[in-house]
DNA sequence: CCGTTTTATTGATTTAAATCAACTAAACGG
DNA sequence: CCGTTTAGTTGATTTAAATCAATAAAACGG
């Protein structure tokens, strides 16, 4: 339940901390690996110089650090170009419940409370590891989807199957025990990473990075981290993982998606029709 | 942990059992009462005579009837018009649980797994009072889209809204105890019958018809009905709710909403910019 | 209205996971 | 490299909610 360390002065100012704009973005729109998965994934190739227009900048985010606050002012939407973030809500408890894991190619920051142009995001924001994000400012996006119908329809989609894997950890936090609910987590982030991160799976090994501690397992699933931590150590006892140093292994992918209810259609991105 | 129980003639037949079609739709979609929070909101008013076109049958659809069941091939998404509709999952443990409150104006069914015409529910579907449901051809839905962008806009809308509800359930099973997290779904759902079903408040007492059993209640927020019935009677004997009858009256609105740490703004619809 | 089924209620007991409490191992920052 | 912080590990104990069990009260269907 690690309560994110608030940045005073970033609140008082309501700036990004440690947030380099990147001098040389990395990538034109146009040749953007990760374009196939995001959002622009539908806009065809000779409207992209202008969806590039759109852009407002791109970004690093260091490892650790809080990209936005719950409350903070939205003014960008964002995609996720390279890295590991993860969006929260901290209750009044002072427990944390993670909400989403966001990968490379994943668009975020566009549910917020509120309207008009002082509407505030309803969850926060962090990276795990050093990301690379590609920033929109948030008022242009409707003129922009006005333009460019595909993009409204892209949106709706990455919508859908956010909706999709958010059902998914409700079923496991609702209907399912410890062992079953962390085995779904453990194959999803799997496949996710196998699909989204060209540098995160190495085949020789089957095993991913995989930068969450296991408070943020716990976090995800509600789940202390003792309690995280003994049903990790049975499994690695089982021979069905390896969990450690950063790196999760998958040793015997059979029986772990048996115990976790999981199969690999079940989370795959899928258009709207 | 209610099973529904498989019709096994609807199943083989692959036909929705029961299933009425209104020989006299009641509302031409021009005219139509619950327009402003549906789907086709921000479709202007000379084009609605298309969007009826583009409609394919009203349905009467019985109290506790299935209107689908997982896996069923999704030929139609749907509006619900009037009455209340759950979507669930049942896992292989044979537990239930509820992905979602349907309430008139809600659109629903448009999340499948697989592509194309064969695309399957990746839930069930099931009235729990008589419901009047407006039903669209899934397969035209995007070039309906491509030729009404603010179709897709509002999809997205709509998506982000029932994505608040879903992480505020995920919050609720993950984080909070048996009281906070009934609190919540009792004022969620008190708030969403008050805006969005005409009919179901009753301003004079301040209750709201309430068609849940405690089993529902249960499967929504992952407890046994057994808990929930001591958590509704310490609840009573406290006055800050009456929950019989198929009706739930909320007695002392504040402190529920203290415990449940709701406030009605969180889950109000939104634009997306 | 009456038998049947479903839903609600309450008590006794068990259990999965939380909490509390050390302690060890890794990662981090000069 | 070394002190400091963060993350992981393990045991003992408690607890919130599940399970088991038995009625009571409503709702339903002729």
């Amino acid at each position: 339940m690690a309560t994110p360390q608030p940045n005073e002065f970033s609140i008082l100012m309501n700036k990004k901390p440690n947030l380099q704009q990147c001098a040389d973005p990395q990538t034109e729109c146009i040749t953007c690996p990760i374009r196939k998965m995001a959002l622009f994934r539908g806009v065809p190739e000779e409207e992209l110089g202008w969806t590039q227009e759109f852009r407002d900048a791109q970004y690093l985010l260091p490892a650790r650090e809080s990209l936005y606050r719950e409350g903070d002012i939205a003014h960008s939407i964002y995609t996720l170009f390279d890295g590991w973030v993860i969006l929260f809500k901290i209750l009044d408890n002072g427990k944390r419940q993670i909400l989403r894991f966001v990968l490379p190619g994943d668009f975020f920051g566009f549910q917020v409370s509120g309207t008009g142009a002082g509407a505030g995001y309803t969850h926060g924001a962090q990276a795990l590891i050093e990301s690379t994000l590609c920033a929109f400012p948030r008022t242009r996006l409707r003129s922009m989807m006005e333009k460019q119908p595909q993009l409204a329809i892209g949106l709706a989609e990455m919508g859908m199957h956010d909706m999709t894997l958010c059902q998914h950890h409700l079923i496991g936090t609702g209907r399912k025990n410890a062992r079953e609910s962390i085995a779904f987590l453990l194959l999803e982030l799997f496949y996710r990473v196998r699909m989204q991160m060209q540098d995160g799976f190495d085949e020789a090994t089957n095993s991913i990075i995989f930068p969450l501690t296991q408070e943020d397992i716990g976090d995800a699933i509600g789940l202390t981290s003792v309690h995280v931590n003994r049903v990790l150590k049975e499994m690695e006892r089982e021979g069905l993982i390896r969990c450690q140093r950063k790196h999760l292994t998958i040793l015997d992918e059979e029986t772990l998606m048996e115990i976790g209810q999981f199969h690999p259609g079940m989370i795959a991105p899928r258009e709207l029709v």
